[in-house]
DNA sequence: TTGCAATTGATAATGAATATCAATTAAATC
DNA sequence: GATTTAATTGATATTCATTATCAATTGCAA
């Protein structure tokens, strides 16, 4: 057989679609048992990694950080902010094909790349001091 | 007072930029031992976090993996295989300046971005299955 | 060479992520 | 609808990377 669709594992991708950050599996069950208190912090897991593997998600990796999860899948970027450690979405600018760049890195190293996620690090505008009046 | 030099932290240093690859502490600590048999994992983990805050040194962070460390400080990209896991440098292109970026993420955000990194992901030529002949 | 705070080595503690396992359940087959 | 079977779940134990703790050591300024 293969896989099955479970009532958990559509109550998890709903939730993280839901939500605009991009949560750690803490923040997620959270929010999932307000509505299915009886959910289990490894079922959590156990979907999200399925999902990534299949690329549904995206699991996020930040430096000293837990790993965060990411329910678009279209392409762009994340901006980190170093003193909060929020994640934000980044559009990607038109004309930064990607494809123009796998292209030079399959030519020159021989590797053949299928994605790519750039990160910006720095201060968000909330962490940003406020200019004196 | 303020930071010391000390001989462990020297020969981290030092270990680390020999490498062409981007070492787990684990292997970074194993290639230590060979001259120095003393030296304490635990260091190896302090002094690395250190010289990452100072931007000596920087960490790695690869989803589902240990943290690995870059003893490169010049801009550069990152290619990741997704069946061997090894992290390889990409030399950045000329034209792709970071700079243009900052401003329109500044411009567009309000996010004050100092640093990015981008990678990418797919099969490295080692694990590429030779073409028959 | 004295004083002191940073550092070290050894080890315990923390905590995110995974493994285990009996009970449950989705979905194919009858 | 009933049966069958393997995937899934919830609860919990386990693993293991990383950090904290602490007495002993050491770099460095005075």
């Amino acid at each position: 057989m293969g896989e099955r669709n479970t009532v958990q594992k559509q109550i998890i991708l709903d939730t993280l679609k839901r939500f605009d950050a991009h949560p750690s599996v803490d923040e997620l069950h959270a929010e999932i048992k307000k509505s299915h208190p009886a959910i289990s912090k490894a079922t959590v897991y156990r979907n999200l990694k399925q999902l990534a593997e299949k690329g549904v998600v995206m699991q996020i990796a930040v430096a000293n950080d837990v790993a965060r999860y990411d329910g678009g899948t279209d392409f762009h970027h994340h901006f980190i902010c170093d003193v909060c450690g929020g994640v934000y979405d980044i559009d990607a600018e038109r004309g930064e094909a990607p494809a123009d760049s796998y292209a030079r890195i399959q030519k020159k190293y021989g590797f053949a790349v299928e994605r790519s996620m750039t990160s910006f690090f720095g201060m968000c505008a909330a962490c940003r001091v406020p200019l004196t009046p």
